[in-house]
DNA sequence: GTTCCTTTGAAGATT
DNA sequence: AATCTTCAAAGGAAC
């Protein structure tokens, strides 16, 4: 025996049990230490044979069932390898592939985010060579933009490179879009405040560019000497005080191609189904036409389905979730509870309309349609929020309001429209309706604004 | 549990 | 006729 084996202390044995892929490595590092120690070189199969003894018995029936070909029996190397084998953490390749081709993009997550997330996952996907091309691919399939993921299957000899510098291209430009009219937003603010004079005004249509303006009084208008920014005009057989807006920039926005492109939203046409046990509406995404695959079933309609405005159906619809900054609505096929409200509300939120209900024929209490602009305050609140979370609702509709007062009459006219249909319709439906039933009867003397100092002045004049 | 906040527009109420 | 008030929506805050 080797007497540098005596005062060289033997490695313990390797433990089977617990954490085996560190119980292994702590071993292997030992055990080539003492083989160092005691200068055991060349022999392969002593190595082997000493590998056996020290790592003991359990590690001798581990190895016992370990496949051998001729030429590894007798390797060192190769019996290590088998052992690592052996030890290493068992992956499920099939699970962590399925994980890995599961991985979407988040909202809110930038494309380098999860790029690099996939990179994690592919790691015990074991995908060799493939593996770039394999991130590539998923980066396609699960990236949120829709828009975006037409580019990149356009594209030719797609790299990942590629694919990331695409992402990024248009990730960017929409943060320039984004602060674009952010500006503009600010901008026609300080203009609201401080609004140029037109010297076109007189011959201006009041109709089309003008709006009511109950604040100021017959004697501050141009028309009375006044204050040229405003005008005397005649708008719905009355007449009214308007201000002159100015014609917004953030209009040229609604013409830019790639804005429309990345509209993802479902639209609903005005034609409902007038089927009895299941009723569907005709959709349209992006101008395309699509089947009723989000069909709008198990509703037990006791309305007559005419009455149904696209307006409607959407605002009933669940919001699923915001891409490419617009909210997709849906619901999905084979829902049993029926999406729409057909019973008239229930739930009063002030004693005023509770009284009125009570007091009224028992008539149910039926709100006032939506004028142009709480349609599009309904449409875009979730826009805002998204895109600066806020749990200040009054201050969401400021926003609003300046976003509203930043669109052009034509951008507008959409708006007005569907009020317009809205109106019509809730009068067909509610004939003996006035806005009469719902004002209230116990009118609270109560300033909305403090007093002004001119208003001081006229007092004590 | 109700009202306030905050916006615009429609329409009724009040001056 | 001009001006003022209410209420449609929303949901958290403040009574």
């Amino acid at each position: 025996m080797n007497n540098k084996m005596d005062c060289v202390r033997q490695p313990e044995e390797l433990k089977l049990t617990g954490n085996i892929e560190e119980n292994w490595k702590a071993f292997k590092q030992r055990f080539e230490l003492y083989m160092l120690a005691i200068g055991l070189e060349g022999d392969e199969r002593r190595k082997i044979a000493l590998l056996l003894t020290i790592a003991g018995r359990g590690a001798l029936d581990v190895y016992n069932t370990f496949d051998f070909t001729e030429e590894e029996r007798d390797k060192y190397d190769a019996v290590i390898a088998k052992f690592e084998q052996y030890c290493a953490p068992k992956k499920n390749e099939t699970f962590e592939r399925f994980v890995f081709r599961n991985r979407m993009q988040d909202e809110a997550e930038s494309i380098e985010q999860y790029v690099s997330d996939l990179r994690l996952k592919s790691l015990s996907c074991n995908f060799g060579t493939q593996c770039e091309s394999m991130i590539r691919d998923q980066l396609v399939n699960g990236v949120l933009d829709n828009n975006l993921r037409m580019h990149l299957l356009k594209e030719p000899d797609l790299t990942l490179d590629k694919a990331i510098k695409i992402c990024q291209a248009l990730e960017n430009a929409k943060l320039q879009i984004r602060t674009f009219l952010n500006k503009n937003t600010a901008k026609v603010d300080t203009r609201r405040e401080k609004p140029k004079i037109n010297e076109q005004y007189g011959t201006h249509d009041n109709k089309e560019y003008g709006r009511y303006c109950y604040q100021q009084t017959p004697k501050q208008c141009s028309s009375f000497g006044g204050d040229s920014r405003y005008s005397w005009g005649e708008r719905d057989s009355t007449k009214r005080c308007f201000v002159k807006e100015e014609v917004q920039l953030v209009e040229e926005l609604s013409d830019n191609e790639d804005e429309k492109d990345s509209v993802y939203v479902i639209t609903i046409k005005d034609e409902p189904s007038t089927s009895e046990d299941e009723w569907a509406a005709p959709m349209n995404v992006n101008g395309t036409d699509i089947p009723p695959n989000l069909k709008l079933s198990g509703a037990q309609c006791v309305q007559d389905l005419s009455s149904l405005t696209p307006q409607s159906l959407k605002q009933n619809l669940t919001p699923l979730r915001i891409a490419n900054g617009e909210v997709v609505y849906g619901m999905l096929a084979g829902t049993s509870k029926p999406p729409v409200e057909f019973a008239p509300p229930q739930n009063f939120s002030s004693q005023k309309k509770k009284r009125n209900c009570q007091n009224n024929d028992q008539q149910p209490y039926v709100k006032k349609p939506p004028n142009a602009f709480i349609l599009y305050m309904q449409e875009q609140r979730p826009y805002v929020l998204a895109e600066q979370p806020c749990n200040d609702n009054a201050r969401v509709n400021t926003i609003l309001g300046q976003k509203w007062r930043a669109l052009s009459r034509r951008e507008q006219s959409k708006y007005y429209e569907e009020a317009d249909k809205l109106r019509k319709l809730h009068a067909e439906k509610y004939p003996w309706w006035s806005a009469r039933e719902n004002y209230g009867k116990m009118k609270r003397i109560r300033r909305k604004y403090p007093i002004t100092s001119e208003e001081e002045y006229d007092q004590t004049v």
